[in-house]
DNA sequence: ACTGGTATTAGTACCAAGTGCTAATAATTC
DNA sequence: GAATTATTAGCACTTGGTACTAATACCAGT
């Protein structure tokens, strides 16, 4: 016993934490105990094992790919939406969207969250943002949820383009706003399948 | 032989991508093949195997989450950075970052390196975007490698305020510019301590 | 010095999900 | 019908463990 059980087990909890890659082997050596005893450390601290471990970092991962992958597209969730007219999303700010110094959200997810619903309202294969104006109305911390909607104001159908304006609220206070023009491969320019 | 070695090879591929937590035995009793059948088709295709899908998935989730902490506060790689002059920023374009459908960056991956440089610019505690004013002039990558400068073009110490423009460049065209008003606490109006 | 109790180590059997290799059977194609 | 390709079977071995038993060590109390 070099130096108390406890501490050992509490510099093992830190390691595998930081660290879940790491064999008990590894750690026997590092520690320098037996495999055994690091066995008997992981059970009394209900610590699972490697191959679990990484099944957890991966499952957690896939989870959020899974979620990314639609969403990925979509800062925000998006709760209703008319094709080439207006859309609605949802947006929880959390702690890693914050500046940590003073709590408030970072401007570029707010803008994320409009720029993607000015993308997703538009009804064609391919938009892409050519130009934006926006105004940070309002500081928006951590645990707002930003409620954005995107309303398309104009179209120019000879120049592929979309107008559209964009709110953000946060318990019906203005936080954000922009216009984005907005740029569209195939015409649709006076949507012919609106009722779609 | 239900239909063709190269057909079930196919799906095999498939199913694994978007489920790589699947066995050889669910695999075999998926496609009606033994297990040997699904052993031989993963060499082919070198798929390796269900413990190192996993551990590859976990291993890019914890390379993500390495980089996402310390680098989230800025998008892109500052290069370098005279405060309350001019800044300059690497960003790479991944996968990751592009719409699947065309590969051209989603805008606000520019905007957010754009904006998190003309925050970092700032030499003060708090920098936030007021407004600003941005334009995507040409499709961007992957693979692209977009290099930002910020300049500071001016300030007014009465409003706090600090017009700052932003250029985006990949191998030297201009792929994205854009203006952006700042808010900031301390003065700093006229840079008392401009050599610091 | 003897007794306890905790801590540590050792050793064995077993498991999952494989690899690697050999060999036997299909099924297809020429 | 022989050659070729595809599929299945079987066995030994690998990693990184679990579960369990048993042997020591160590440290304290009386």
């Amino acid at each position: 016993m070099k130096r108390t059980k406890k501490e050992r087990q509490r510099l093992l909890t830190e390691t595998i934490q930081d660290n879940p890659f790491v064999t008990d082997e590894q750690l026997a050596a590092q520690f320098g105990v037996s495999v055994q005893t690091i066995r008997l450390d992981r059970m009394e601290l209900s610590i699972p094992e490697l191959r679990e471990r990484i099944k957890d970092v991966a499952s957690q991962n896939y989870e959020n790919e899974v979620k990314a992958l639609p969403i990925d597209e979509i800062i925000g969730e998006i709760i209703d939406i008319e094709l080439d007219q207006r859309a609605l999303s949802i947006f929880d700010v959390k702690e890693e969207h914050v500046f940590q110094r003073n709590g408030i959200a970072r401007g570029h997810h707010l803008f994320a969250q409009a720029n993607s619903l000015a993308v997703a309202v538009i009804n064609d294969e391919l938009a892409l943002t050519v130009k934006s104006n926006v105004v940070f109305v309002k500081p928006v911390k951590a645990g707002d949820r930003v409620i954005t909607k995107a309303t398309v104001r104009g179209k120019n159908s000879e120049k592929n383009r979309t107008y559209i304006e964009v709110v953000s609220t946060v318990n019906n206070e203005t936080v954000f706003k922009g216009e984005f023009e907005m740029y569209r491969t195939k015409g649709s320019g006076d949507n012919h399948e609106a009722s779609n």
